[in-house]
DNA sequence: TATTCTTATGAAAACGTTTACATTCGGGCA
DNA sequence: TGCCCGAATGTAAACGTTTTCATAAGAATA
């Protein structure tokens, strides 16, 4: 047998005799032959691989964004290499350079890209998503959350509630998601007081809003913190101030991670399906991967209000909410 | 320039000149060269790579591994190729399959995983690490976690808080981790009332087992649940029939996930470093790529028990513990 | 039986690197 | 001046596939 008839067979060439492939992959498997990947992806120029350059690995967040793209890249017979940790734009830059050649396309999250940045670093054979950005250039396939939406909803729901002074702690100030739920917040704010406190996403920031809000002489009827997990650091903050929630004062959060149903009592929140971004950034790529010349789609996710005790509707039970069974749950036999 | 000098000049090799070098390097920089991996590949026999196999991407444990070994392999410049999802010894003989002749090394977690089946489907030649696995056979380097020690630190804790009458909550049957809890529970429990309930490590087998022992007549005094998720679901079944914690009934987890710390009461866990244990699994393969030959090494990893409210003690304050700062903390700049 | 057509297999080029070995070039030394 | 030596660069083989083209062997047709 020559190499290219084993090749033909094992790749399932019609030209070849069921005997003769019957007879190679006998042999392949008694020796254990594994084609190697690099020789292949040489000669084939495609590497069956995507890769996903994030900012971090840490939390739900990207725990289940990851899931998201793994589930799609798995159904599509497609390996999935990570970056992450890149903390500025020069470990960005060798990061997408790491990438580079190694992938047959890229998705790509990250603070410190912007157009360019990516014209400098990125090649522009290479098919690429970009998520959660404020890059605006056509030229880029893009896949944003809705913040605006989701945030201008929550407000009207806080107002819908009744609620007639309400404070927003706000994220970083140079980031994209942060900076649109602002917006959202603020132009559908207008009929009542509104105040803004800094915060920076992370739970510390959300607890030094909570005991500055606690400590004032006129509180706000209601906080919405622009993530949840700012909304749960004001929430031990003003739980231990003594205010009831939401009795004393409603409080709101971003994102639905799952610690949201978790605290007490449950959070409102807004609901991002982060899974379904990762999905969808996948499947985005894989459309300009198989046509390259098609123009690049900017797509936007819709959020959903998630209602719960802390804004402390009358129809909202405080009873434990279920968790979602899911799919493809072997985690439940890991702890 | 021939190929060879260039070549040369973007390894760093000593024999070129600091002129070439930095013509080449320049040229290299307009021309946006990136070299192909592939063919690299191909001829060094290195891909730079690490593979890591898992059985689910889905909630904070994986995220919590994913980044240490995410760590770990970006400080040796490694890229981190992952696959999950299998749900069974097939799916998970193709991923493997798939990841053979791509990568450096795998690190390999999987419920499915055994030594005959590693011996038909893994190249004897591939470095690999086992995680969290009963595989005994020497010839495999594995890591653990100290499941049987944490489990009888933390029976021995509820022991030394007065508890006499201990009920506890299993983990699914064939699980290696699950066994290794419930073994060193009943070694530890002997001078108190031992009671098992069956529970497969979800939310919701932990909730069923709170609402069986919420009607029991004589109900135990203490809970210890095989993992936090059925300890949470257990503490909302027990709130919802109306009993305190820990004043009607004291309550254990084990893994101390994030979600841990911020339910009502706090829950006393058994700490499991989980990103050391991606990390120190990482570290342990890059140990036998370099140096194929080393007999492979069968670590454990020392769990900590987290005495939190919700085991009563007096010592312990309810007040909401502080999230550790971390490094790298660049998922502060995400939601 | 001779010719053509089809089908299965083989031979060899190509993919883009690295690296062992060959070559060139200039300078120091005799 | 001639020789040798070392440094810098060039040449070419090798890595393991896929794929194009050629070839061989039958089968169908005349």
């Amino acid at each position: 047998m020559s190499v290219a008839t084993v090749s033909r067979a094992l790749n399932g060439s019609a030209s070849v005799t069921a005997q003769t492939r019957r007879r190679i992959a006998g042999v392949a498997a008694r020796l254990r032959y594994v084609p190697h990947g690099a020789a292949r992806s040489l000669v084939t120029r495609r590497t069956q691989t995507v890769g996903a350059l994030l900012p971090d690995l840490f939390g739900e967040f990207f725990s289940e964004l990851i899931r998201g793209i793994d589930l799609a890249a798995r159904a599509r017979g497609l390996q999935l290499l990570v970056s992450s940790s890149h903390g500025d734009a020069a470990e960005a830059a060798t990061a997408l350079r790491a990438m580079q050649g190694r992938v047959d396309g890229l998705l790509i999250m990250s603070p410190h890209v912007d157009a360019p940045f990516l014209r400098e670093h990125l090649s522009a054979a290479l098919p690429a998503v970009l998520m959660n950005t404020s890059v605006g250039d056509k030229r880029y396939a893009t896949l944003n959350i809705d913040n605006y939406g989701g945030a201008q909803a929550m407000t009207r729901h806080l107002l819908d509630c009744g609620y007639r002074d309400i404070a927003f702690i706000t994220g970083p100030v140079d980031n994209f998601d942060a900076a649109e739920r602002l917006k959202g917040f603020r132009d559908a704010a207008k009929p009542a007081r509104a105040r803004l406190l800094r915060g920076d996403f992370s739970e510390e920031s959300g607890y030094r809003a909570g005991r500055e809000i606690a400590a004032m002489r006129q509180r706000p009827q209601a906080i919405f913190a622009a993530n949840d997990m700012m909304a749960i650091g004001c929430l031990f903050a003003l739980t231990e101030s003594g205010l009831r929630i939401p009795k004393d004062i409603a409080l709101a959060g971003f994102d639905d991670i799952p610690i949201a149903r978790y605290v007490n009592p449950p959070l409102t929140t807004v609901r991002v399906r982060i899974a379904d971004l990762g999905q969808g950034s996948l499947e985005q790529l894989v459309a300009q991967m198989e046509t390259p010349d098609a123009p690049s789609s900017g797509r936007t996710l819709a959020c959903e209000i998630v209602p719960r005790a802390s804004t402390g509707q009358p129809s909202i039970s405080r009873k434990h909410e279920r968790p979602k069974s899911r799919k493809h749950r072997s985690s439940g036999e890991m702890p």
